[in-house]
RNA sequence: GGGCCGGUAGCUCAGCGGUCAGAGCAGGGGGCUUUUAACCCUCGUGUCCUGGGUUCGAAUCCCAGCCGGCUCACCA
């Protein structure tokens, strides 16, 4: 059984899933694979009947700390300032730092067909919804260093408290420290030297932490959420999954502190870049937002769903990755419509299949039986200029596609674009070499070379134009000289683009200068003198979109 | 130092107690007179990381170790 259904299997009575995140900046492709496995978990809790509601939350009281991304004059005044009171960089149409973000990533999430209540805890807190955590926080400040120092061998000193106001004078929530509770206020200091990120302005007083005054830390806003929300589910990434980490110290802290028990986790790994953790900041991985122009919603779902949460995905886009990712799509789809297919098939490749779907109420069968053209072609045929690739797909599959195939067609021409441009080997690029290829030189036979002579002449005189015209040429003149056709397309790539296949030859050609064909055929086929240093006249373009 | 995950064919991975260990891709060979990066046929003896153990039987379970990655020990 798929691991989704397995863990509804075993649970009963109405579910909430939950995840949060800080919105500090852009994310990578790997972030998305948190949401995607919550979707699947709460679809699968749908499909066995229970009642069950998908929350995110947005942590945008939490401080600033991502230097890099604020102009140098911001640092000073916003490092440490929650991220709801920071300023939507430069150009921006959004309210706040933390809206800008969180919106970008929201918006990504919308586009992978997951659509989760969200929660802003900048809201939450003024609802006084977070207050009796405060207190509780509070008034066992000594149980909570307890667990800090058992659960995570961290030692606070006395007269730390669970708590961190925002500071009145200056609006900084990550350079505060409470020292003192007195049952109905707090005693804080908004110091310079508190964290090295940011500088306090050295203000303290009495304040009232309830109502969005303060907020709580990390573990304990976590605890406090699965309270407030009432949450059963909570997968998380292994990073904070670890002995002593984040997780066991909320744990221990909705146990022993706000006395619940904690959701259920299913710690997910991450999706690594060549085998090393995404980073952005040192340009290894790719942007969310980035990775959703070269993968179609269905295939980026896909890309996480195929595996257990607890297989480390190692996807690196360069080199074949990607239409490889395509192809096993493909496969497990039409395995799925209930078409032959060759090999093996993951375990559960329908159910894959299903969840991999943007809509939880499509018909998997009939969304599976949809013609889905082969990658590696549109990618080449992307690259013939004036292609008319939806004509060349239809014609494919025998019939005009229909309006979803059509959308499946345009996901993937985009997709191609993009993975030419920025991933694909170069030898999935087609261009035509500026002078005769040594290749062609090297690897054409004589009878060969006779065909493309006897292919200049022929086009010397009934001057094809279209695709078709030249087409039909190559395989008339094929037939004339007895040459299989295989030989003659062989030849024909060799002579232009230095190999022994390509796209198809008649649009090739078509797309070139007609002197300049009919030239580089001579010189294949050794009846013309071949340009002393490559001055070539002719102007061969590129055939690359 | 602690934790988690992984180590199976060139690459990516499936198999996780029971036929001689599998698939995709890549690669080799062959075929194809109009889908020519497609399609069809064909080719894989790999210390299943290592060493012990359990078992009638282990890639599959247990123990130890090695290697790789991530992570915690500051904050979120």
């Amino acid at each position: 059984m798929y691991w989704a259904d397995e863990l509804a299997a075993r649970l009963s009575g109405p579910q909430v899933v939950n995840d949060s995140k800080t919105p500090s900046g852009t994310v990578h492709v790997g972030s998305l694979r948190g949401p995607v496995v919550l979707d699947a978990i709460w679809r699968a809790l749908r499909e066995r009947g229970l009642e069950a509601r998908l929350l995110y939350g947005v942590d945008d009281l939490d401080p600033m700390d991502a230097q890099a991304l604020l102009t140098p004059d911001a640092v000073e005044r916003y490092m440490g300032v929650p991220l709801a009171h920071v300023p939507a960089p430069e150009g921006s149409g959004a309210a706040s730092y933390a809206r800008h973000f969180a919106g970008l990533f929201l918006a990504t999430f919308a586009g992978l067909g997951i659509h989760p209540e969200t929660y802003w805890m900048s809201e939450v807190y003024p609802t006084g919804a977070v207050d009796p955590y405060i207190r509780l926080a509070l008034d066992r400040a000594d149980r909570v260093r307890e667990i800090y120092r058992r659960v995570a061998n961290v030692q606070h000193p006395p007269t730390w408290h669970p708590v961190s106001v925002i500071c009145e004078q200056c609006g900084k929530v990550g350079t505060t420290i409470v020292t003192d509770w007195d049952g109905e206020r707090v005693r804080y200091e908004c110091r310079p030297d508190l964290v090295t990120w940011a500088t306090g302005c050295g203000h303290s007083g009495w304040v009232a932490p309830f109502g969005g005054r303060a907020k709580l830390p990390w573990n304990l806003e976590w605890a406090a959420q699965w309270s407030i929300f009432g949450v059963t589910i909570e997968p998380n990434g292994k990073d904070l999954a670890t002995a002593g980490g984040s997780r066991d110290r909320s744990d221990a802290i909705s146990r022993e502190i706000f006395e619940r028990e904690p959701p259920i986790n299913l710690p997910y790994e991450f999706l690594n870049i060549g085998g090393r953790k995404m980073s952005t900041s040192k340009g290894r991985g790719a942007a969310a937002h980035t990775m959703a122009e070269v993968l179609p919603p269905e295939l980026l779902r896909f890309l996480f769903l195929r595996h257990r949460p607890s297989h480390a995905i190692d996807f690196d886009p360069a080199g074949e990755t990607i239409p490889r990712l395509f192809d096993e799509f493909d496969r497990v789809a039409a395995a799925t419509a209930g078409r032959e297919v060759k090999g093996e098939l993951p375990p559960d490749h329908a159910r894959i299949f299903a969840l991999s779907l943007l809509d939880p109420e499509a018909d998997p069968v009939a969304e599976a039986g949809r013609f889905r053209p082969d990658f590696s072609q549109v990618a080449m045929l992307a690259q013939v200029p004036g292609a008319d690739i939806e004509g060349r797909i239809a014609a494919e599959k025998g019939a005009p596609l229909d309006l979803a195939e059509q959308v499946i067609l345009a996901d993937r021409v985009r997709a191609a674009r993009a993975w030419l441009a920025d991933y694909a080997p170069d030898r999935a690029r087609i261009a035509v070499r500026d002078e005769l290829p040594a290749e062609a030189r090297r690897g054409l036979s004589d009878e060969q070379r006779t065909y493309l002579g006897a292919l200049a002449i022929a086009a010397g005189v009934s001057r094809p134009v279209s695709g078709d015209a030249w087409q039909d040429l190559i395989f008339r003149v094929a037939e004339e000289a007895a040459l299989p056709a295989g030989r003659a397309f062989g030849a024909v790539y060799l002579a232009f683009l230095g190999r022994t296949n390509g796209p198809r030859a008649g649009w090739l050609l078509a797309a070139l200068e007609r002197t300049f064909v009919v030239e580089r055929l001579r010189q294949a086929a050794g009846w013309a003198p071949e340009p002393e240093d490559g001055g070539s006249s002719a102007q061969p373009g590129e055939a690359s979109a």
